[in-house]
DNA sequence: AAGTGGTCTAGACCACTGA
DNA sequence: CAGTGGTCTAGACCACTTG
């Protein structure tokens, strides 16, 4: 393929194949051409072509079958993409506080401790124009050798607690969407009446053998807004 | 690099930069070895170590910075990913109903049409153990030429039916999620009280200029459980 | 047996970054 | 300037699928 642009072979061979697919021209299922004919098409070799090819499975667009070909996949209109930030515009209007409590029953149990063990529980009210829109609770258990919680509370994002103690790749996160009243604690530092109903996130955080290193619990109210999330390819 | 076992020799190498990542040996920022570094330690060539390079990237671990090297990436913990599937398993206990109605000022804005425009309206409630758990509404404009909607609708799953108007990857979805109390209508259809809390999904279906081809609201009650999202690194 | 994709080699030229 | 990653070539051998 003559370069008539400074654009690179294996992109004009990406978008034209990408081009077919959103037209619906190459719908899922069907089959592309082989790597040997694209590479005779476009006057290039293997190697590029694959880099096309590549570049639309990455995408989501097609799958490899070894020995047969290259299939246009079922587009996945099921898997979104949900960014949760966690308050970084509300530093100054976040009140904090943290206390050393015993893990209790429930806590102990998701933790993976005893009831009885320590437990860091630190709580912030969001604000949002003088009004409080959340209410988030976070639990990580207690270690001796742990650097004074209090100092480092300043930066209280949850992954960044977490990576005190474990490196920033070695732990994901697990996160729950669910519907709850409000409990009597968060409704009287929120003050507004106990009962409301409110979205809750629930956070598990968890090292690489799915073992529980901190949980998190988030009160949004009505007032917080609604959470976004995306699902669809890049064009 | 010797091949001692099938393992492609670019995995090899992969695997070894991606356990020092996640140990926590290289660290976000931090810069890994030259292509040509790497080619000479592994005795191999630059492009089978990009190949390793590739996927790292791909994975999210690194990224590449043209001229100077590549970089160890930050961790993106506030991206989740969410599957949310249209009860599949609810079929048969499923209650329908369709009807074509006049948009209305808030469905004729949201779809971009006149309030005046026709509009198709399909109401499923889809019931767990003979109890209720969640309503779901779509609204789709009228066209003519449609194909009979009716007939179709056994297959009332969004994205399908989006599919007879658009080829399947010409068009995206935009979801939010909210707080809302019940409408009276659903609360009838669902036989509980009125004004009961809900969480609600709302749906956008775009093409690809972001017009709005379909949306959709659905209410979950506390019984339709939590929905659940994930955020991590394969390893 | 012929065709497919998966892996790999040993070069090449380019644009870019930094000393 | 030397070093980096980005692109590209023209081959090669392999395992797999299909007729």
């Amino acid at each position: 393929m003559k370069k008539t642009t400074g654009e690179p072979v294996y992109q004009g061979i990406y978008k034209e194949l990408r081009n077919q697919i959103v037209k619906g021209e190459l719908k899922p299922g069907s089959i592309l051409p082989s790597e040997n004919e694209l590479a005779a098409r476009y006057e290039t070799t293997r190697m590029t072509v694959r880099k096309s090819l590549q570049v639309l499975e990455h995408s989501g667009f097609i799958y490899s079958w070894p020995g047969k070909g290259y299939y246009v996949s079922e587009p996945k209109h099921h898997t979104f993409t949900l960014e949760f930030q966690e308050d970084e515009s509300a530093e100054q209007s976040s009140f904090r506080e943290i206390t050393m409590i015993r893990a209790g029953k429930e806590i102990g149990t998701l933790l993976g401790i005893g009831a009885s063990a320590r437990v860091w529980k630190i709580v912030r009210v969001i604000y949002q124009d003088g009004e409080a829109i959340a209410y988030d609770m976070k639990y990580i258990p207690y270690q001796k050798g742990m650097p004074t919680l209090e100092k480092e509370i300043n930066y209280a994002i949850f992954p960044d607690i977490v990576s005190n103690q474990l490196p920033p790749f070695a732990f994901h996160t697990k996160m729950e969407i669910g519907l709850e009243a409000l409990s009597e604690e968060a409704a009287l530092a929120m003050k507004c009446s106990t009962q409301e109903p409110v979205m809750v996130l629930y956070r598990y955080f968890l090292d690489d053998k799915e073992r529980c290193i901190g949980y998190g619990k988030k009160y949004l109210r009505k007032s917080y807004g609604r959470l976004k999330a995306q699902s669809g390819y890049l064009l």
